[in-house]
DNA sequence: ATGAAAGCTTACGTCTTATGTAAATCACCC
DNA sequence: GGGTGATTTACATAAGACGTAAGCTTTCAT
């Protein structure tokens, strides 16, 4: 079935800035923060509604409004007459990117740096075998155009690399045409920036990682599905050793 | 990692019923299902506060509570001024079981059917190696409850054995001590919720899953990663076919 | 006639106040 | 001493007012 797009949606990109300007953005980043931070313990109870509005200078209706996203998160629960209190850690939507981004120390967090790395082992080489066998002419265009990038930035521009090396896995992502692995991506991201908050970025360590990134694409564009997975497993390999090296 | 759990939590369980009684919770279940259903379609907006607070026959809370949380949920994004669009769909958190639960005739997205499965055939063998690998004595004894409520409730009550083949791969995630691979237990929940709803429950492929699901338990019980791995795959090979046998 | 700047309009954002409601606590009665 | 009911508490809902920025229109100067 094909989605029909009023002709006047054109431009309408979703807004990066999910820590807006707003008052209510403010209190969920305030909120999440201190509940990622472990102010907050899983099983502990938020201030009142008229406690928190005082604490944040804010009206009940931000308060409220903060606490039902942080309630669709899966970070809290609200309860008539009983508060609001922080769910068990498995219910929080840990995979969410706005979440993640609410993590004060990521780096810092050794189970949660290790299961990214574990994760992005078990789905990225199967990613890359699912692109090789589908990914378009525009997935492959959007691929090279993120390996040109890390090439054209070396060893100038660190942040544009880091930048072209996301760019290179969420391609490889969109490129496997696969429902839940998109909905990795926001994981992704968070995975690469705590990544990239962590390695020392040696000049010899980046060209080592260009490398496997120029083999994962040609393997893609040729269609190698063995071969991309086994790019993408020695890709994995590298940040695997970096991360160890320098963490 | 234990958590600590102050000792007033004790019985807070999240709550089940994510579709409550409250107002806005119905508010936001009607949206939901309205755009999962493809009624608002991404590109298209929502009509005004005023006029849904109308249509819905609630309060301007109510309502904007909603849109909190579908935002929150990567569904729609309000502007200023230009009203409450649906974004794409690749902003929609699909991996969140709440926004699965909105969806209105999951069996039928075959997009998502299948993506869901093949996202299953790369996660759950590896959760099962995992799980080989660390799986706690409560773990196991989880999953082998789980494949005792299977074997029990063959072939009387289909619904008890749908529930414990649920259990049984929630608990072979939980064992993986993943904390990525936890996070998408919600997903797997959906999946395997669709699945029920397409195969056909014969006896003979019922007593042939259980013997799949028996040979990972013991698989992981004795350690055998490579075991485990391959027996979830058998596994899976069989629900591949059931799905396209009466599917 | 064209384009930019100023102002107007609109619809979401925030705050305030009032009232409803369920759940926990406590008191009272059996 | 235990259970039932009143009370209290804190979240849930509603309604109204005002703020604000983004889109639209008008106007003026080039």
């Amino acid at each position: 079935m094909e989605t029909i797009v009023p002709s006047d949606a054109i431009g309408w990109m979703p807004s990066v800035d999910q820590g807006g300007a707003s008052v209510h953005n403010a209190v969920v980043s305030t909120l999440g923060g201190r509940i990622l931070g472990g102010e907050y313990a899983p099983g502990a109870a938020l201030p009142r509604e008229d406690d928190l509005c005082a604490m944040l200078g804010v009206s009940r209706t931000s308060v409220r409004e903060a606490v039902k996203v942080l309630s669709a998160k899966g970070l809290v629960e609200a309860r008539r007459r009983a508060g609001v209190r922080v769910l068990p850690r498995d219910n929080w939507r840990l995979l969410d990117p706005v979440v993640l981004g609410w993590h004060p120390a990521i780096q810092d967090d050794e189970e949660l740096v290790s299961g990214l790395l574990e994760a992005r082992r078990i789905f990225e080489p199967a990613a890359a075998e699912l692109a090789a066998r589908r990914a378009t002419a525009a997935d492959l265009a959007e691929i090279e155009r993120a390996v040109d990038g890390m090439r054209d930035n070396i060893p100038n521009d660190l942040n544009a690399v880091c930048q072209a090396d996301l760019a290179f896995h969420k391609g490889v992502i969109a490129a496997s045409h696969n429902v839940v692995l998109k909905g990795l991506v926001g994981m992704l991201e968070a995975a690469l920036r705590a990544t990239f908050l962590v390695t020392n970025p040696l000049m010899e360590a980046q060209s080592r990682a260009l490398s496997a990134h120029v083999a994962v694409l040609e393997a893609i564009r040729v269609r190698d599905t063995a071969g991309a997975r086994a790019a993408m497993n020695r890709l994995l390999d590298i940040a695997a050793d970096d991360l160890h090296a320098k963490g």
